[in-house]
DNA sequence: TCAACTAAGTACCGATCGGTACAGAAAAAG
DNA sequence: CTTTTTCTGTACCGATCGGTACTTAGTTGA
C-alpha cells in the first residue's frame, strides 16, 4: 500500500482532464480512480463530498488560473492592445489549439449546469466583463464593447464546439485569429 | 394497456428534448420513458438498438429539418442576402432565442462524440459549406467566405453556450444579430 | 518501541443502469 | 367470430453506479 505523497492539488489536473473528456455523468468513479491512480478511499479522503466536490474543486482551480492568467491581465491598465492579443495566445495554448475541450462550456451545455450554475456564470461573466473593459481602453466604442466581448468569448466557445465536431482543430485556430483581428481593429477593416 | 396510436416519428421530438436537456449519459431510460409516455417495451419496439438508435434517429431528424429549412435554402440561387438573413431568423426561432440547447453541439462536447462522430461532422460541415456558398453570392470574397461561415456557425454555437452559462437568453439574440450584420455587410461597416 | 494519526485498498451497500424476455391487450386481417 | 400482427406493460437480468465502512499500511512524534 504505497503512500504516494499525493496532495489534493496534484490530482486536480488529472481530475479536470477526466471531466473534460467524459463530462460529469460520464466520468464514473472507476474512471476517475483509474485516471488519478487513487482508490475510492483516497478520493473520498480528499473530496468527502464525492463527485460534486471534485468538480467544484476543479472549477475553482480553472477559475483561479483564468483569473491570474487572463482576467487580471485584461483588467490591468498597461498596453490594452497587447494584453488583448496576449489573451488569444494564452487561451489558444490553454485549449491546445482546439484539441482540448472547455470544461466550463461543456458543463454549461450539460444537465449538470444547474448544479454548478454559480461557478459557470461567474467564469463567463468575469471574462466578458474584463474583456469589455480592455476593449474600451483599446478604443472600441463603450456602447459596443460589451457586445463585442460577448461575441468574442462566445466565439471561442463555439470554435471549440465546431473544431471538435468537425475533428479539425485548425478550425479553432482560424476562428480565433479572426476574433483577434476584430478586437485589434475595433470596428470595420478588410479582415 | 392503452394503445396510444404512437408512431415512431411522433416520439422523436420528445426524445430530442430529453437528450437536449440531459445529454446522452444523463438521459436514462426511465427519464426517456417518462418524457415520452412509453414503457421500455414500446421504446425497444421502435428502437431495437436502444439509446444509441434513439439518438441516431433524433440526429437524423434534426439533420433533415436543417437540410430542408436551412441548408437547402442557403444553396438556392435566388436572393442570397435574403436567404442568409432568413437563416438567422430560422435558427433563432429553432433555438428558442437562446433558451434551447443545440443537441448536435452538446453531443460534440460530450464523450458521446466518438459514437456519433459522422452525424455530428456532417451536420456542421454541410452548414458551413452551404453558408459559405451563400456568402460568396452575397458578395463576400471567395477566399474569406469559408472562414466567415465557420465563424458564424461557431458563433451561433458559442452564443448558445454563453447564454446558457450566464442564464441570459438575450445574450444569444444579441450575438446572433451581430453575426447577421457581419454577413450582410460583407466586410467592414460601423457595426 | 509504541500509540496516534493519516493515507489508501477492498469489500460491500442499495439504487439504478441499459437491456431482455415475455405475457397480454388492442388493432388488423381473415 | 378467429387468427395474426402490432404494440405495450411488467418483471427481471447482470453490470455498474455513487457512496460508505472498515481494514491495513505507512508516517509521525514521543
Amino acid at each position: 500500500m504505497a503512500r504516494t505523497v499525493t496532495e489534493r492539488s496534484d490530482v486536480l489536473p488529472l481530475l479536470a482532464e477526466v471531466f473534460r473528456e467524459h463530462g460529469y455523468e460520464g466520468a464514473s468513479l472507476s474512471l476517475i480512480s483509474k485516471a488519478t491512480g487513487l482508490g475510492k478511499g483516497s478520493l473520498y479522503h480528499f473530496f468527502p463530498g464525492g463527485k460534486a466536490e471534485m468538480v467544484e474543486a476543479v472549477l475553482a482551480e480553472i477559475d483561479g488560473w483564468f483569473e491570474a492568467n487572463v482576467f487580471r491581465p485584461l483588467r490591468a491598465a498597461d498596453d490594452p492592445a497587447a494584453v488583448v492579443a496576449a489573451m488569444f495566445t494564452t487561451v489558444g495554448d490553454y485549449f491546445r489549439s482546439g484539441r482540448r475541450v472547455c470544461l466550463v462550456g461543456a458543463l454549461s451545455l450539460s444537465d449538470a449546469r444547474d448544479r454548478f450554475a454559480g461557478a459557470l456564470r461567474d467564469y463567463f461573466a468575469r471574462w466578458v466583463e474584463a474583456l469589455a473593459g480592455a476593449l474600451i481602453r483599446v478604443g472600441h466604442p463603450p456602447e459596443q464593447a460589451g457586445d463585442v466581448a460577448a461575441e468574442v468569448v462566445g466565439g471561442i466557445q463555439g470554435a471549440l464546439v465546431l473544431a471538435r465536431a468537425l475533428d479539425r482543430p485548425e478550425v479553432f485556430t482560424r476562428i480565433v485569429s479572426g476574433l483577434r483581428e476584430r478586437c485589434a481593429l475595433g470596428e470595420g477593416g478588410s479582415g
